[in-house]
DNA sequence: CTGCCTGCAAACGATTTGCACCAGC
DNA sequence: GCTGGTGCAAATCGTTTGCAGGCAG
């Protein structure tokens, strides 16, 4: 977790809530803050686990709240994965997706020359702000499960 | 309907269904010639509802196993959609898509410059197979909702 | 103060599962 | 005939909603 990512909402939060008006709960600031700490995608459960250590009384209805309100501000995203829980990353800013077919794993790429693409032009009918790739494979556990403790997640019919 | 897609699981899904030793079932052919028929991205029960004209008694639950079935074979896609609920596609050739923060119109983009992008290598870890890009953004109807009667789906907190 | 936010519990809706019967091979 | 597929109904599970009290501004 670089600092840059673990701390972007510490100080950003408030500006964040001022600017829509938004009242800054201690709520809404710990679950930002567990999201951002967090490596990968989590689900709400994952953050909502997160969040109890610090703040045991934690409604599990207020991390789906709190993450659906940022989501529409275009604060934090909804990452598309096709599993059936929602899943959520701080990072807005341009990045790529790894998906193992197998398992579900989903892992961030970072590739300047993907990050250049030329955006479709009009005759699509979309007015375009982003785009991201997601790659679809098998991640090194699913290629060699050379390692007798398998994954815990079966295979789900993952589709992408 | 172009036949190219239309009729793709016509005589393909008897050599389909033979090389993975699964029996051919009336179910199986309608469903899939449903989901090929169909231009968009549709939900099971989208699916369920076209297959019941030609098949009243039907399940659902048929249509879900079905689908869940031939995604584990590659043979379709379930689609990367922000929503609650799953949406497939027949298409399994590269191709990209458009999708609407707005109101979750999800749209086919086919070009072939973007088909041809370098493969990450080795050092993600991951065997890719195959990528596909998503742009996210606004469909022309929630640009400019000039028509008075507005879309369907409201704002549902999509992230992509 | 006042309005939005939170917590709780119930409602909801999509998907999955257990079981008996039926169809493809 | 045997094996796996289907239909039905119930169970599951993620997510949403209605309402009463609490906190930020």
């Amino acid at each position: 977790m670089g600092e840059g990512d673990a701390t972007r909402f510490g100080a950003e939060i408030e500006k964040i809530c001022r600017e829509h008006s938004l009242p800054l709960t201690s709520q809404r600031r710990v679950v930002l803050e567990a999201l951002s700490v967090r490596p990968t995608h989590p689900t709400v459960d994952e953050i909502w686990e997160d969040v109890r250590r610090t703040m045991p009384d934690i409604s599990r209805t207020t991390v789906y709240r709190i993450l659906e309100t940022f989501t529409r501000l275009r604060v934090i995203r909804k990452v598309c994965h096709p599993g059936t829980v929602a899943r959520y990353e701080s990072r807005t800013s341009r990045h790529h997706h790894l998906l193992c077919l197998q398992c579900g794993r989903m892992e961030d790429l970072d590739d300047a020359a993907l990050d250049r693409l030329a955006l479709p032009g009009k005759e699509t009918g979309f007015q375009i702000e982003d785009y991201s790739i997601q790659f679809r494979g098998l991640c090194s556990q699913c290629v060699s499960p050379s390692d007798t403790g398998s994954r815990k997640r079966g295979s789900q019919a993952i589709g992408g």
